[in-house]
Parts: C-alpha cells; sequence; structure tokens
DNA sequence: CGCGCAGCATGATCAAGGTCAATTTCCGGT
DNA sequence: ACCGGAAATTGACCTTGATCATGCTGCGCG
C-alpha cells in the first residue's frame, strides 16, 4: 500500500528533480485513460514511472482468471522499477491519469535505489498482510493504512471492492460484509461507498491487530 | 523523521566512493548456530548479507503469535537488504551457518542494487504466491520453485512443515496433508520427510497452475 | 424524468482448510 | 540398541470465507 511514504517520497522527489535538472532526465509525460494499460505483464522493462494525477494499480492474472493486485499508486508514487528485465505484473491506469516515464539509464543510481527500497518496503507489507490474518484483520488494516497520510475524516477509498479484495486475497463479498459490519459496529461511517471515516480509531488498531 | 530517512540516504550515497581492497574479501564472516538471529525487526540496519554456508529465513511475529515467513535463503544468496532504516524482519539461522556481513557504505552501488533486484523479485512472487490460491497450488508451486535449480530427484526440503506452513500462509498440517495427498497419488516421493523427488512433473506443474 | 447498467450489499449454502487431539515416525544422545 | 523428545502424520470436527443468487443504489444518458 502506499505506507508510511510521505517523508520518503517528499526525500526522493526533491534529490530526484532538482529545479535545474535538464528536461531530458525529467521523462517523459504520458496520459491515460481509466483502464489503459501502461505496460503489460512480459513487457520489457526499460523506463519506471512516477503518478503525477490519478491513480495506478499493479495486477497479475492467473490462467483461470484470478486476479492479484500488487499495489496502488498515487500522486507522487513511484512504480515499475523491476526486478527482471520484464514486467512481472500489469500496470493499469484506474481512472484518467498522467504518469512521468523515466528511462533507466537516465536516473540516477541514487534515484533507482531510493525507489527500488520503496517498492521493496510495501512489497514487504504486503507479504505480512496477506498471510495467516483473517478477513477482518485484512481490511481494518488496509484502512488504517489508506488513512496513514492525512486526516481520520473523509478519507478516499480510491479503488473498487473488486480491487480491494484481489489486493488483499480475499472476495469481493467479504470485503463488502466487513465493511458492512464495521459500519453496523460504527467503527467507521460512509460518506458515499467510496469515502468513508474512522470513528473508534483504537477498535480498528485493535481489530487490525498487526 | 525526515531527518532519518536523510541520514539513510546519505549513508547509501556514500557508496558511491571507491571501495578499498578487493571485492572478495570484503565484509566480515560471522557463524551462528542454529536458530541464533543474525538481526531481530526494529534492529538498526547497517549491513546486508551473503550466506556462505547453512540457510537463513526471514520471520516476522504477529503479537498473538502467528508467524510469517518472508523469505529463505541458500548458500550464495544474498538477504538483509531492507527498504528501512530499521529491519521488518528478523533473520534467523535454520541450522549451523556462515554468513558474510557487507557494510552498506562498503558495498558497492552496483552489488546494492543487485541485491535490491533479488530481493525484489522475490518478494514480488512470494506475493503472487500468497494471493488467493489453493493450499494445493500452493504447495506444489513452492515444491517446484525448490526444484529449480538442481536434478528432479533427490531434492532437499531445508525447512520443517511448519515453516513452510509459515511461508505459505498455511497451517502445519494442511502442508503435511496436501505432501500426503502429492504422495498418494504419485506425484512426488519421499526420500526421506525431508527429502523428494518429483515423479510426475508436468501433474505438479498443473496443479501449481500459475 | 425514468431507463439501464455497473458497482455494491446481503442472504443461503457449502467446501476448504483451521483447530484440537491422538499417534507414529524420525533422530540424537547416552 | 534404547530411550526421550521433537517433528510429522492422521483423524474428527468446526469455523471462516468462497460461491451462487438475488436485490438494491447511485449515476450517466437519452
Amino acid at each position: 500500500m502506499t505506507a508510511r511514504l510521505d517523508n520518503a517520497r517528499e526525500t526522493i522527489s526533491a534529490s530526484f528533480f532538482p529545479i535545474r535538472g535538464r528536461p531530458q532526465t525529467l521523462g517523459v509525460v504520458h496520459p491515460y485513460a481509466c483502464g489503459d494499460q501502461i505496460y503489460a505483464e512480459g513487457d520489457p522493462a526499460h523506463s519506471f514511472y512516477t503518478v503525477i494525477s490519478g491513480a495506478v494499480r499493479t495486477v497479475r492474472h492467473s490462467p483461470d482468471g484470478r486476479r492479484q493486485i500488487g499495489d496502488f499508486y498515487c500522486a507522487g508514487d513511484f512504480f515499475g522499477f523491476e526486478a527482471d528485465e520484464e514486467r512481472l505484473f500489469t500496470a493499469e491506469a484506474m481512472r484518467p491519469t498522467r504518469v512521468r516515464a523515466i528511462r533507466l539509464e537516465a536516473a540516477t543510481t541514487r534515484a533507482i535505489i531510493a525507489t527500488a527500497r520503496q517498492e521493496l518496503s510495501r512489497a514487504h507489507e504486503h507479504l505480512a498482510m496477506l498471510g495467516r490474518r483473517s478477513a477482518e484483520e485484512k481490511v481494518a488494516s488496509f484502512l488504517l493504512e489508506l488513512a496513514r497520510e492525512g486526516p481520520i475524516d473523509r478519507v478516499a477509498l480510491p479503488m473498487s471492492r473488486q480491487d480491494m479484495a484481489d489486493y488483499l486475497g480475499l472476495a469481493l463479498e467479504t470485503v463488502s460484509r466487513v465493511l458492512s459490519r464495521f459500519h453496523e459496529e460504527d467503527v467507521i461511517g460512509f460518506v458515499s461507498c467510496r469515502e468513508f471515516r474512522i470513528l473508534k480509531h483504537s477498535r480498528l488498531l485493535r481489530l487490525a491487530s498487526a
């Protein structure tokens, strides 16, 4: 998730895009419509990206149609630093989105390491989230993660229930049910089904039990 | 917080300075007994490691005792490149083990990036493994993974059933049952309970369905 | 203003796998 | 070779969450 990255992101951006930076090191801006692929599994990985506006998810499909979401990325986040020459996941715009593509050979070593560290940190958090944990724990941690940057009321849910489910390794019905239960018990309140606020923060923390 | 991150990044960037000494003699060799901690969750991350002999696992504990294994590392593998300045997982020797510790500021940028890539690649694969997949699929992929380097018969299982379970997000009984079923159906054969051979490779591939 | 569709909620049912418990097997030490 | 403890297997039972199905709600659009 967009874990605890506020600080890291700022730091990286600062070293990444100095005011005096040469244009070619800034990369190329691309616009995408909702659902568009930015790159696909198996593509050669010659660039990485930063989200200027919109939101991006990385996904991987099993032959039988099951979907695993790798991560979500919002404005300011970096993504697409792959360990291999080939993409392991597909990246898709979750709505109208603009990203800046930075070719690996144009990036500084320092920027590459910083991006890799960020990706690794996210992946490790996600791993710990997917292990032997109940649906309630998963959803609770997810909500807390989302609320981490910004105020406790009016937290946006930028993704569909299906996306949440595929990120957490649950069925969408289960996600919906858990959210309903949290709502029922006044742990959270819904502004709309894509926006909520935390009413009992400590309770939610206990439910996440991480 | 920002200050701490800055420091961490400075540490890394120190690696831009040329190293002294021959690379192969770089770092300090440490011996560990079975079960010893190499580092613990929360420790400062000033080094990374390469396994000379033995085997290492990285683990994280929930407050209630559940355990998630991050990864297993054998001779030749690198581990302990953390995204944060603090360790997110604990590293333990799974048997008598010797590792070489390499301080970040003494490592080449190239080595750091290579290690990060390796870690990231493993984490992503592990993520895809933990999502919505059945116990059979998980165990099958795991066995195939183990068998990847080396001959198809006499593949070692260097870890306990509990370790396998905590890596796959299953109960140890489930792992045992699935292995028994594979054995029953002659998909695999057991030399001992810590060593097996693949009898029906294509069948196992189908069971993994990844 | 209502139509239609996509996303979401919820109910009923069921199976995968977790839990608890009892053996059995594997090994190391004396 | 024997003993003891740890690891692994196996069985019985029960809970969680997946699946299938149906209905609801918000929203874009003619």
